[in-house]
DNA sequence: TGACATTTCAAACATCTGTTTCAAACTGGT
DNA sequence: ACCAGTTTGAAACAGATGTTTGAAATGTCA
């Protein structure tokens, strides 16, 4: 398997880098963390078995690394308002939003390695979890808060509408998350592009029907069904 | 920590298995198959390191033995159906379903444990979860599925029906296996009896609005709002 | 009590892990 | 072609892990 010696030592020496980021991002998304050794991860980046040490200081710095680069890479792939007019209604909002996250967590064009490596990392949290849920998580928190304050009256519990938006979260994650268990229930299943649109149409139709009636009970005079709403620019942070 | 030499001891030998087991399901659960070394479980069953080949032949004997004792706690002390009368509304069969899930995975009475190794399980799978599958959560899913076939139309796209059950167990096993995300954005939560009681809830709530909403829309004949209907006598399997 | 099986124990074994070491190979600039 | 700095390589290190071993302790039953 590994590539013929002679054609990655003629390649530019920081080619190392990325072949073990590569490697790595494979290694750690199919085995975990601990799973994962720096030897096989050397192996098949073609490099030996100091490199990850000489190139990163230690593997729980490549880890880091790996992490953050693949976030990175699947946010800039899949953004949360991808093509969306920024007039757009709070449901395209909202439809935008789910279909991106169930992209970037499931798509094989990434190799599915986001959402496997996250799913790991949520369950046994090392420390690079922190400055994950700080710079990629919050932020994709806040925005759904924003499209769920435009999408429910304004009277309604503040808790409540949290509670929605892990609701909507939860729905999208846990193809990720379950992802085995799916698969030993119905063996034939699939996350083509075709099968992951379905899962995004079903999964913003459930949720936004949800929000109707909850929105429409928690407040007598509210607005919760799609109409001509005052225009609203985003979220204001308040002071 | 480890108890009193002489105590132990005094008991019957066979307590040594049960002791092991114990420590073994609070070592699996915080730590993972991996990442539990059965050094720990044993000097926290006040038991010698030979103990677990001794008494379950390797490591991974026991954790297959921990998890299906896990699992059939759970079941047993949180039943899906608990304290239902046979004749209940599938709305309360829906509820009570919610409720005793989320109890599973989440319940700080079990130490939580069983939610935390599934959580595991699921995203590593080991060979125990085939026969976890089979035995725990297939049923479970038929149960779901029975439920909601009470609760939508009959004329219903049976591919939407099943995606509405995943839609359910989805924002059930969120909090299961996003844990350490969520207390890392909301620090101050607990999962405390009443927090529990409020999550199950809101996750009935949101479930049955996105139903009746969905229900209504598939089939324009069918009643999707909670009335009297025909009595119906659980599920009956197709020869 | 005495013989037998069961259970416990300390020690050792074999393997695997991340990391270090230091010499060799390579690079670009002069 | 030469040299300083960088990168690679094979080998070894130190520690941890699951498992095995054989003797000692304990329990069972006649």
């Amino acid at each position: 398997m590994g590539a013929p010696p002679g054609i990655d030592s003629n390649a530019t020496q920081a080619a190392t880098r990325r072949a073990l980021l590569d490697a790595a991002a494979a290694e750690f998304a199919g085995r975990g963390f601990h799973g994962a050794t720096v030897r096989d991860i050397c192996r098949q980046a073609g490099a030996n078995v100091a490199a990850v040490n000489y190139h990163f200081g230690d593997k729980e710095s490549l880890y880091s690394e790996v992490l953050a680069e693949l976030s990175a890479q699947a946010q800039k792939r899949f953004p949360a308002e991808a093509g969306l007019p920024p007039d757009a209604a709070p449901r395209q909002r909202l439809a935008a939003f789910i279909r991106s996250l169930l992209q970037r967590v499931l798509s094989e064009e990434l190799s599915a390695r986001h959402g496997r490596i996250m799913a790991r990392e949520m369950v046994e949290p090392t420390d690079a979890l922190n400055r994950l849920v700080r710079e990629f998580i919050q932020p994709q928190a806040d925005l759904l808060r924003d499209i769920l304050r435009d999408l429910l009256p304004a009277s309604i519990d503040p808790e409540t509408s949290r509670l929605c938006a892990l609701s909507i979260v939860g729905q999208i994650l846990f193809y990720a998350h379950c992802r085995p268990v799916l698969q030993r229930l119905k063996p034939e299943g699939s996350f083509d592009r075709l099968e992951l649109d379905r899962l995004a149409r079903h999964i913003t139709e459930f949720s936004l029907a949800a929000l109707e009636v909850l929105g429409g009970r928690g407040s007598p005079g509210a607005v919760a069904a799609p109409r001509k709403r005052p225009v609203r620019t985003r979220s204001r942070s308040r002071s």
